[in-house]
RNA sequence: GCCCAGGUAGCUCAGUUGGUAGAGCAGCGGACUGAAAAUCCGCGUGUCGGUGGUUCGAGUCCGCCCCUGGGCA
């Protein structure tokens, strides 16, 4: 039984330019939060970590792996997150229309003023942590930072352990490549195409997904094939970055590194990275990377 | 063979009247509490083609050699 935890294939279009599980995977396993999400629909951390939740408790006694690429969502499910009270739309159209009247600097000191605790302890510098804690303040009338020591880890069955996959970086860039020129022959540009033509692909979370402005840059005639190719690698070579840097210093439970093909189960069994949630007690690191 | 134009960071290039180099892209490191494949922060990584000379001092000036384009034969 497999869980998605990677935030752009919770959503149903663009299955070859997000790497969905093929039919064949399909058929091996049972695949769950994959495709469930429509282009106007926005995802966060708290509905995946519920729908996680849930699903993992479903399947019992059956093991479930949760597999993939988002570091911000394995945290939450290993280390829970604060309960703050979901923003409405109308709160985050207000604080976008705010940031845009103020700027950037203008916000952040009016971010201060309405949340000196935060300001004390260092203001973000990127408009979306501005505003997320601008959101969380006025709805609430409390400090992001009064939220954050709210974290509860989520209940789950005993976990058996957990695996990353660190390739060496040449191993990682030539899969990377082969993967995106796969996805060319699989049809992805005109995947994009079709979606593009679509009426929500401009608000869809999608459009920030690796390979849609390069793959987009060239259906609009500016770049080459190969050179949508090359952006896209390298846009997914930057993401992978910044999956290594989660794996090592947010999530070092993950410490067993595998290659593809191991046997996972054969991996776990070694009882390396166990992890109990109630005790957030973590075996050493062995052999990162 | 002769005549031009070039050889400076992984790539494309800038570099004043000589004062031991700097941009973009690529790359590297990091942050992360409801957008996270997002967003943001930090870091030049160099036998200036080679060699000899002029000079206190050469990427800059001079000689020779090598390489790459283009032209004339």
């Amino acid at each position: 039984m497999i869980v998605n935890a990677d935030s752009v294939q919770l959503y149903r279009s663009l299955p070859t330019l997000t790497a969905r599980p093929t039919p064949t995977d399909l058929a091996r396993a049972e695949h769950l939060l994959y495709g469930i999400l429509d282009d106007d629909e926005r995802g966060s951390v708290a509905q995946w970590l519920k729908l996680a939740v849930a699903a993992i408790w479903a399947v019992q006694p059956r093991l479930a792996i949760v597999t993939g690429g988002t570091g911000f969502y394995l945290e939450a499910l290993l280390a829970g997150l604060a309960d703050v009270p979901a923003t409405p739309p109308e709160l985050r159209a207000a604080s976008g229309q705010a940031f845009a009247r103020l700027g950037h600097a203008g916000f952040a000191a009016e971010l201060g003023r309405l949340d000196p605790r935060l300001a004390s302890r260092g203001l973000p510098k990127d408009p979306q942590r501005l505003r997320r804690a601008w959101e969380v303040c006025t709805l609430t009338g409390r400090s992001l930072t009064d939220w954050e020591g709210q974290r509860t880890p989520p209940s789950l069955p005993p976990w058996r352990g957990g695996v990353a996959l660190l390739p060496p970086r040449e191993v990682l860039w030539h899969r990377i490549d082969r993967r995106t020129r796969a996805m060319v022959g699989a049809g992805v540009v005109d995947e994009i195409a079709a979606w593009r033509a679509g009426p929500d692909a401009g608000r869809s979370p999608l459009r920030h997904a690796d390979g849609v402005a390069a793959f987009g840059e060239h259906l609009d005639g500016r770049i080459t094939l190969d050179a949508a190719i090359v952006g896209t690698s390298v846009k997914v070579r930057r993401y992978a970055k910044r999956q290594r840097t989660w794996l090592r210093h947010r999530l070092p439970v993950l410490v067993h590194t595998a290659e593809v093909g191991e046997s996972l189960l054969g991996t776990l069994g070694d009882g390396v990275g166990r992890f109990d949630a109630a005790s957030s007690e973590v075996d050493p690191p062995r052999a990162a990377d």
